[in-house]
DNA sequence: TTTCGGCATGTTCACGGTCACACACGCCGG
DNA sequence: CCGGCGTGTGTGACCGTGAACATGCCGAAA
C-alpha cells in the first residue's frame, strides 16, 4: 500500500509542502509572493501546486488574516437596468482586483428587509459595502445595527462626499429640463423617483433648480416607483386635467408609461406632448418614437465605486474620483409646444 | 487594571462562554440548536450573546465544516430584465435557507471569460453553481477545470433532467407559434437568441415543432443576441424582402427593435405585420402596441433553482419539482393578415 | 444495591492557512 | 578573528469554530 495523496479531501499547503521537500510556511511564501524564495524553489513548488490542482482555502486565509475580501452589495430594485448594469461592473471591477462580491437584494424597502440584508451581509464578515437603495434609511439601519464598514453610495447627496461617487445627477437633471425650457415649453411637470432614493432627490432638485433659475413656475413633482406601471397611471391622471405641455421623467421605464397613456388619450408625441427620460436604457432608442433622455454611464459608475472603496482597504489602489457628467441625448419625443 | 473584554478584536464563542461561565462548546452547541441543553443555560448564554452583540466568524466555521454556505452565480447579460429577476429570486431563496450568493458575470461569453468567472467562483469554495449563460460551453469548461459541485442551469435541455428546471420553454414557444397561425399567419419568421443559450435553443424548438405540427412551411430562424439594437437591424434587413405576416421573437427587447424597424419603414402593427414576444418584460404592457408575448415568471424560476440544489445540499431542504409553463399573453401587436 | 444509559456539560483536537520567531549559512567590516 | 546582518528556510503557535471523546450525575432496570 502506497502512501495515497489524502483521497477524499482537498490538498492543503502542506500536502504540497511534502510533496516538494520544504515546509509548509515556504509554500505559504511562494503563494504571497515572498521575496527571499530562491528561484529554483519556488518553481518547484508551483510545479507541485499545478500538478496537484491545488487551491488555497479561502476560510482558512479569512480566519487567520480577518480579512474576508468581499464586497457586499444592497441594491433593491435590482432588475432595472440601471442597478443591474452597476452590479455587473461593480462585481467586474472588485474581481479584477481580487475581490469576491455578495448581494443581498431587498424587494421592499421598509426598514425591517434592509436590516434584514444588512445583517445578513454582515454575517458573511463583508469588508465594504456598495448601496443601492434608498440610502438615507440604509445609513441609519447601519448605524443602529452598530456595523461599521466602508460604504459607498452610488450617488452624491453633497453631504457626505467621503462617502459616495460625484456622479452629477443634478447637473444631469438641469440639463434635461433646460431642453424643454429652450424648446418653449413653459408648464412642465416632474415625474420624479421615489423619496428616499437619494438619486430621486436630485434629479428633482437638479429640475426644481433650472426651473427656477430660468423663471419658469413649477408645479410639485409627482413621486413615482420607477415603474412603467406607475408612468401609465400618473400620465392618466395628469391627463384629466392637462394643463402641461412636457414632463420630464425620472427615468425612462416612467417615461415609457407616460407615453402610453398619452398615447391612449389619442394625443401624440412630442405634437401635443414633449416627453424626457433619464437613464438611456438599451431599450429607449426604439421606443415610439425614440425616447430623447439623458445618458447615465452606470458601468462606469460602478468601476469607481470599486475603486473607491478599495481606496479605503487597499492604500495600493487607483483612485480616480472625479465627476460624470451625464449625457442629453435628443431623440424623437422633445420638441416645440403646439399653441 | 482589570481584564477588558479583548477591545479591538470581534467577540469570539469563548468571550461569550467566559462571560456566561460555561465552556465554549456550550455556546457552540447552543449556536447549534443541540437538543441538550438546559433552558436556562442556553437562555444564559443567549443573553451574553446579544449582549455583546456576539457574531458568529462565517470563516471559521467553514473552515472546520468545510461548508462555504455560498452558491454561486454565474451570469451573462445580467443587465438584462429576465437574468436579474432570477439572480434576484436565488438571492433571496438561497439567502432564506440561510446561504450566501455570490455572483460572476461575464460579459463576453467566450471560453476565457466562463472560465476565468468558474475559477473565481470556484476559489470561493462555493457549494453550488446556478448558470446563466451560454449553458452548452459552460458545462464543458466545468468539466475541464474539474469543478465539482452541484449545479443547476435555468433552463431544461431535455437530456440533463437532474441539472435543470423544467421550465417548458418549448411549450411556450409552441403557444406563441400556434397563437400566430391561429391568427391566419402562414409566412412567419422566428428571431432567435444566440445559438448556445439553451432557452434560445428550446424556443426555436419550439417554433419549429409547432408550424411543422400545423403543417407550415418554415424558414431558418435568425440567430440574434438579445438585444434591441440586433432586433431593429434584423427587421431592416427582413423588411427588404418583406416575405412575411409575422414574427417571432425570441425575447422582448429584441420584438421592441422589430416594431421600431416595422414602423420606420411606415407599416402598421398589427395591421401590415404581427409581433409577437417572449418573457413579458415589465415595459412590455407599455410597447406601442402593448406587446402580445408569453410570460415567464422569472422568480419562481430563480426560487426553484435555489430548492433543486439545497436539495442536493440538505436532504432536508423542500423538493418542488414540476413543469412551469409560460403563459400567453395576448396585447396588441397580433392580429389577423392583411391581404 | 448495582449497573447502565442518557442527559448536560467540559476537554481536547483538527481544520488550513499566516505570523513571529529561530536557525544555518555566507559575507563583510572592525 | 569574531560579531552582526541579510538571505533562505523551518518550527510552533494561533485564528474561531465544531466534532469526538470524556465526565459526572441521576433515574430506571436488573
Amino acid at each position: 500500500m502506497t502512501v495515497e495523496p489524502q483521497r477524499g479531501r482537498a490538498p492543503s499547503i502542506r500536502d504540497v509542502a511534502r510533496l516538494a521537500g520544504v515546509s509548509h510556511q515556504t509554500v505559504s511564501r511562494v503563494l504571497n509572493h515572498h521575496p527571499s524564495i530562491r528561484p529554483e524553489t519556488k518553481q518547484r513548488v508551483l510545479d507541485v501546486i499545478a500538478d496537484m490542482q491545488y487551491k488555497p482555502n479561502r476560510a482558512a486565509r479569512a480566519l487567520v488574516t480577518s480579512r474576508s475580501r468581499t464586497i457586499g452589495i444592497l441594491s433593491a430594485s435590482s432588475t432595472q437596468y440601471g442597478p443591474a448594469s452597476s452590479i455587473a461592473a461593480i462585481e467586474e471591477a472588485a474581481r479584477a482586483s481580487g475581490y469576491w462580491v455578495s448581494t443581498a437584494n431587498i424587494e421592499s424597502s421598509d426598514a425591517r428587509s434592509i436590516a434584514d440584508g444588512l445583517a445578513h451581509l454582515a454575517a458573511q464578515g463583508i469588508e465594504g459595502l456598495v448601496v443601492i437603495a434608498p440610502q438615507v434609511r440604509v445609513f441609519d439601519t447601519l448605524a443602529q445595527l452598530s456595523i461599521d464598514v466602508p460604504y459607498v453610495s452610488l450617488q452624491s447627496t453633497g453631504r457626505d462626499p467621503d462617502h459616495a461617487l460625484s456622479v452629477d445627477q443634478i447637473a444631469g437633471a438641469r440639463t434635461a429640463t433646460r431642453h424643454l425650457i429652450e424648446q418653449g415649453h413653459r408648464s412642465i411637470y416632474h415625474l420624479a423617483g421615489p423619496q428616499d432614493w437619494i438619486e430621486a432627490e436630485a434629479r428633482m432638485r437638479g429640475f426644481l433648480e433650472e426651473m427656477s433659475a430660468q423663471d419658469v413656475p413649477t408645479t410639485a413633482p409627482i413621486l413615482g416607483d420607477w415603474t412603467a406601471d406607475f408612468g401609465y397611471h400618473a400620465g392618466r391622471e395628469l391627463l384629466t386635467v392637462r394643463d402641461f405641455t412636457a414632463i420630464f421623467a425620472s427615468n425612462d421605464q416612467m417615461a415609457l408609461g407616460l407615453m402610453h397613456a398619452i398615447r391612449d388619450a389619442g394625443l401624440e408625441i412630442p405634437r401635443d406632448i414633449s416627453i424626457i427620460g433619464f437613464d438611456d436604457i438599451p431599450e429607449a432608442a426604439h421606443f415610439w418614437p425614440p425616447l430623447t433622455t439623458v445618458r447615465q454611464d452606470f458601468a462606469e459608475l460602478g468601476r469607481r465605486c470599486v475603486a473607491l472603496l478599495l481606496g479605503d482597504l487597499d492604500p495600493a489602489a487607483p483612485d480616480y474620483r472625479g465627476t460624470i457628467t451625464p449625457e442629453l441625448v435628443v431623440r424623437g419625443t422633445t420638441g416645440a409646444p403646439a399653441f
